[in-house]
This record gives C-alpha cells, structure tokens and sequence, in this order.
DNA sequence: CACAATCATGTAATTATTTACATGTTTTTA
DNA sequence: TAAAAACATGTAAATAATTACATGATTGTG
C-alpha cells in the first residue's frame, strides 16, 4: 500500500510530543502505534534525512560512552504547520483492513472442510494474545482512569481492545457454530 | 506494505471458483474481498501476464460484438497447488490495520481539543454507511441463512459487520463521553 | 571477562502499490 | 441518436515498503 505520506505525518507528531532518535522512532511502531501503522528502521531513517532537507525537522548529536552517536531529532515551525495541517484535513476514505487470514478463510467454500477449525482456533489463540498485550498496556499505561494525559493514546488503545475483543468474540462464535 | 505475494494468491483463489477476466478480478474489489484487501488494474493485468508466464494460469480470448477482446483466465494443476499451499499455510502474524483516522487522533494529547468531537463524527457516519453497506450486501448474498453455498465468505462478510458495528459503537461511545 | 542482547545508523536491492498516461468498444440512458 | 457510463486492457513513472546487506558501540548477564 503506497499510502500517501502517512509516515511522514507519523513521524512529525511523534518528533512533535518530544524530540526523538531513529531508532526510537523505530521502536513506536513496535507498541500501540504499531497496531495502526508500521514501518522499519530502512524506510525511517531515510525519511529522516529528506525531512531534514525538506526543512521540518532538525537533529542535534549526541553521544554516549566513547563513540556511540546519536541523532536527536526535534521538529520545526514548517513541520509542526504541516502537522497541523495533516491533523485538521478530514480522513474521507477508510483504509482496507488487510488480513491474511481472513482472504484464506473467503476461499475455502465447504463448511465441513477440514481446514477450517485449525485455522479458526490458530487465529484466536493469535487475537487472544494481542488482546491481553494491549490490555496490560491500558493497565500500565493508564492506571488511573480519572487522570489521562495523553487522551488520544488513551482512546486509540482503547479502540485497538475493542477490536480484538470483538475479532475474538466472532472466532469463538464461529468455532462453537461449526463444532455444535 | 509490501505483503509477500498475497494479490496472486488472492488472484488464484478468484480463478479457481470460475474462469475469470482481470477486468473482473478489478471488480471483485469493490465488493466483499476489498474490505480486506485493495488493488487496482494496473497491478493486475501485469501480475496476470507474469502469472501465465510462470504457468499458474493460462487464458482464452472471447470476443464482444464486432471488436471487444477480453482475456478470460483459467487455473492450471500448478495454479491450484500453489493456492492449496498457500491455504495449508498457518498465519503466524497479524497484519497491522492501516487507519489513518486512529493515527491523527492519536495526535490529540487534550480532551477538550476542538477537532475532536467533528472528527468522532465524520468517522461515525463513514462507518455506519459502510457498515449499512455490508449489511446490504450480507441481506443480498446470503438471503436464506439455512443455505449458505459459500461459506468462507459468509464468513468474512459477517466479521466485516461485526468489526464495522464495533467500531461505530466505540465512536458512539466516544462521543458521548466528550459530550457528556 | 566473554558472550549475548540491545543500542544505533545507515545503504542496496527488490517487491508492492499508487497515480497517471493511453486507447478503444459496447451498452445504457436522456 | 448523441452523450455518458461502463466494459476492457494495457504501460510508465513515481512512491512506499520489505528484506537483505553492512557496521560498530554499549550494556547486561552468567
């Protein structure tokens, strides 16, 4: 999927909340963030390096020990306009939900065939582990419900729960009706 | 996202249930199979051509009135072994779902931030028309629940529902709790 | 202290996907 | 019957994304 851009706002909003390194930025995509996008450290980095030269971010190095240097990048005014920017434009169209699992599933046509419980059973174990992930992250990262600070994060794991809840409900529904 | 291969799969499955052309294949995404994945005829026809190449396939010319070719493509014995393979083939990861929306909202550290309540509301409705759309769709297809001839994608277009009902109820319930 | 894991940053090659370019036919509708 | 919509198939150029190649430093562990 070549969706327009979409890294690069990523990455400014991340930049945005505090001044990050690539490989953090790599990283992000490994916890909540990763639920809804994900990119690896070739595509990051660069994307880095032309955003730099595009003006709307900039680095400061820094080092660690003796020799290990690291590139700290925080965003510019052109940067955080076109974050702006990107946040206030309507999202008009959906993306398509891509699931593997779900397109073998489309082609197998007989109800009786034998492939079908494995593969049912093999996916929710999958959906149950993310489930309860994401759930001790709420647990972790958001103990006390009355004080939220970051509400979007709040929100998008929230979400990202619900998801997976509701996938595991339809697998078990599915898996009871074909073994009734 | 450069998935490993999965529109040929995709393309197999489709040319294993009938003889089809890619014009055809274009179509199917619009319909059920896009809720889980996109493509467009210009990704098509040459992975069509390659496909033939690598003997996974072969066509028929047809004509329509005086001039209008189509090439209408069948499935070989290597065609369906590497479907078979595919299908046999546990799905060990799960693919992230791309959505542009849960990433700007992830953005919004403040509950009280304006663009909120508008953005909750345009997704609302852009899910309930896709989720009015589905349940079409399912009414359309599947018109006798005691007969479903193709199982799978029974399947599939009821998961769709139930992810688009969840996901309009958490919008609701977002919304509400702004608003409240 | 040796080894493993993690930190840290890049590039190259390949594959996947989108957007734009390009052309012509047939069917439907006003 | 003219125009619009749908049918039908392709290629080219650009962008996005994955996988593999490449290197080295620091930290944690047994």
């Amino acid at each position: 999927m070549a969706q327009r851009n979409t890294l690069k706002y990523i990455i400014l909003g991340l930049i945005n909340e505090r001044p990050v390194t690539g490989y953090e930025l790599t990283k992000a995509f490994d916890s909540d963030i990763g639920e809804f996008w994900l990119a690896q450290h070739s595509q990051i980095y660069p994307l880095l390096k032309r955003m730099e030269h595009d003006q709307l971010i900039t680095h400061q190095l820094e080092v660690t020990g003796e020799k290990l240097e690291r590139k700290r990048y925080a965003i510019t005014p052109d940067g955080q306009q076109e974050l702006a920017d990107w946040l206030n434009e309507p999202v008009t169209k959906l993306n398509a939900n891509k699931d593997e699992f779900i397109l073998k599933l489309y082609f197998i046509r007989d109800r009786q065939d034998g492939r079908l419980l494995p593969m049912l059973t093999t996916q929710l174990q999958l959906h149950q582990q993310k489930r309860n992930h994401l759930q001790d992250q709420m647990a972790q990262k958001f103990p006390d419900a009355a004080h939220i600070e970051a509400y979007g994060h709040f929100l998008i794991l929230q979400h990202a729960i619900s998801r997976e809840q509701d996938y595991c409900q339809w697998l078990t529904n599915t898996i009871s009706n074909l073994t009734a």
